[in-house]
DNA sequence: TCATAACGTGTTATAACATAACACTATCAG
DNA sequence: CTGATAGTGTTATGTTATAACACGTTATGA
């Protein structure tokens, strides 16, 4: 058994969506991506996509590989990397580095370079954006350097996890 | 043989500062602060931040556990990790999370939320302020949750690689 | 029509990163 | 002296990620 990645809060920015629309539209859109890119949407690329969407919590590699062996698919480790690496790659998943875990988008519709605030008790992950949550970089170059890729994440404990400490 | 981490750039982020200033000055700091603190840098603790400081770039735990075994200390995985976990509470050593690595504070004397730049070719890295940078965080609370600790790092392609690569 | 190249999936093995659990010593407060 | 704490050491294992190669399908195009 690998470590546990649950649990619930109330804080607004974790649950301000209704997770059927959700699931719904990100399957809808991401199929409309790689129609229009020319890119096959496989049933091995599809389930891992959905396995992250269903529960719109950050996975593990191997959690994933684990869920896609009970749904018949092969799950030795390089499946589940090379299909995280190609969603990534065009912005459908993010990898929280500090989990470890993978994470379906939230707004795969518009590109942004998202911030992802974390709960460390429950785990629980909420995708912000930029400019929702007051995060700005201000200057995209810094000295010339060229940024591609920027890597936000806040952690600290949800406001329904510090109320359960304190009861 | 690890991964190779190592490279030169000229962009001027990576090395504005004057190195053997840095390290004397980082060393006598470091030993005020646990002086101060009433807690104890020894021998081990000493090396494994000279390690990383003598270098200024980012190390994997595995790179200097070779360096601990090379100057006759004991190099099994924990010895790093609980060192390494010591020094980085009380902010002496980051985490690179892109990397794996860590890298000894530019910035120790002023408490700060580090933010890094890090080219993904020679896989250099520079700390850079916050308000320097002009990176901001313009709430430091979202929506009641509080934020204990913040990763911000930023990949690219620093000068120096990207002239190498179009000559 | 037959190479051959590109892509997607599959496999085995291994690398790279990190921690658990316990042992031993030294120091220090009571 | 005794027990608690801190620091280091050890073995073993857990967790995350990639290398290298095999195989079938599909598209290209000489």
């Amino acid at each position: 058994m690998t470590k546990k990645r649950e649990g619930k809060t109330t804080s607004k920015i974790f649950d301000d969506h209704d997770h059927g629309m959700c699931f719904d539209d990100a399957i809808e859109q991401i199929e409309n991506y790689f129609l229009k890119k020319n890119l096959q949407f496989t049933p091995l690329r599809r389930k891992v996509f959905e396995i992250l969407i269903r529960d719109h919590k950050p996975l593990g590699a191997y959690e994933i590989l684990e869920a896609l062996g009970r749904d018949g698919f092969s799950s030795s480790p390089p499946i589940a990397y090379r299909v995280l690496d190609f969603l990534m790659e065009h912005g459908f998943v993010h990898k929280i580095q500090g989990l470890n875990a993978f994470i379906a988008c939230s707004n795969p519709n518009h590109s942004h370079s998202p911030a992802f605030v974390i709960c460390r008790k429950c785990e629980k992950v909420a995708e912000v954006d930029e400019k929702k949550s007051g995060i700005s970089f201000a200057s995209p170059n810094i000295d010339n350097f060229e940024v591609e890729k920027t890597t936000v994440e806040m952690t600290g404990v949800c406001t329904t996890c510090s109320r359960a400490a304190t009861i």
